[in-house]
DNA sequence: CTACTTTGCTTACGGTGTAAGCTTACGGCG
DNA sequence: CGCCGTAAGCTTACACCGTAAGCAAAGTAG
């Protein structure tokens, strides 16, 4: 976690800072992984970082917060370029996907984006470019933000349903291939069933 | 919380229990919608059946055993009988609307699905209906498992979506009856949608 | 040097889940 | 009746948590 090289602050005097914002929250995003989301705690990332609990809180105001910037960097992770030429159906199923596979590459923390719902902003940036193809297409703000909505929700709600386990279940749990294979199958069932269920509707 | 009549237990003899499992799951269930998820510690709960905190672990070995069961119970009240004469597809709609009532029912519970996830037995006993009118009409039970699924982790997706909120927010958050509106509208296009998706894919 | 500002640290408190062992209330049996 | 086994509930205690309050340190500006 080496710090910036050059980490003189904006603002005039004061102690420099030997933590930043991202700094935790990508540490906080490690633990979790590692050792999933109990494993968080204050004295523990502070630890990780080298650095006593409290002085966290100079830069995050609480534990909530840091769940919630971790569901934020999690949005940016999520963000893809769009293929131009892709239509809104062609879109929303790559949307859906890479928005898995972010999901997926962060199992134990899949649960946040449930308990801690993106902030409105992030989502909305997070879909634009989907957005902008339904309005390409003529098709209605409303309607494209029910479509892509239906499908984040969809994903989201399916993601946790494969990682998902009684909790108290031995760490880790590595995922067979089958199961791996099963779950992927579905997942690309109900989300073909979905977009296609919305072009039938909009038409193409 | 008043105890049933007659309780002698089943086995010899031994002390009369004073508190069920179930009257322990459905005060446990009460001080969530009341009071939210963190308001349930075992001493809240045991104050609330009039006993101390540690006397529930008779009943139940920890708090994560206690939500489960709270998941459990929710999934039994969202059991629905089915209208023989439905096709599939408007059997999963109904199967979808059903589920979402009770999470509705229950908002401040909902994350709790996500975190624990259901018993797979309890699952497939309220999806069992449903997966009937797939079978009568000659679908394979993968199939039927991946519609049914589906609209489940859909419902699911949706709710957390809707009733979700930066924790930290003003306790109960009554619904303004337009957001109620808006969501409505969008899980029902979403639904449909899905549901129309496995209908040309399956035929009907 | 002194004054100021910002960061990080120390200490402390109330609350949590729960392990260990004790007490209480029954039914059965001598 | 007295005693005993047994199951339920209670008391106490502990380690750990988030975080409020105030202090120490490390820079810049004058």
């Amino acid at each position: 976690m080496a710090t910036t090289p050059e980490r003189r602050r904006a603002g005039r005097g004061g102690r420099p800072p030997q933590l930043t914002r991202e700094d935790i929250v990508a540490t906080a995003l490690r633990v979790i992984d590692t050792d999933g989301l109990d494993a968080l705690t204050m004295r523990r990332l502070g630890a990780e970082l080298g650095v006593a609990a409290m002085s966290l809180y100079r830069h995050l105001a609480n534990r909530d917060a840091v769940l919630a910037a971790v569901v934020d960097h999690l949005a940016a992770e999520a963000f893809t370029e769009l293929d131009p030429g892709d239509s809104w159906s062609e879109a929303l199923t790559r949307f859906g996907a890479a928005y898995r596979r972010t999901l997926l590459a962060h199992p134990r923390a899949v649960p946040l984006l449930a308990t801690h719902p993106m902030d409105i902003d992030v989502g909305l940036r997070l879909m634009g470019g989907v957005l902008d193809r339904f309005a390409a297409a003529g098709l209605s703000r409303t309607d494209a933000l029910t479509a892509v909505q239906s499908v984040a929700v969809f994903v989201l709600g399916h993601a946790l349903a494969q990682v998902g386990a009684p909790p108290g279940s031995p760490a880790a749990r590595p995922e067979t291939a089958e199961a791996a294979d099963y779950y992927q199958s579905w997942f690309v069932a109900g989300l073909t069933a979905m977009v296609a269920g919305f072009a039938a509707r909009f038409g193409r």
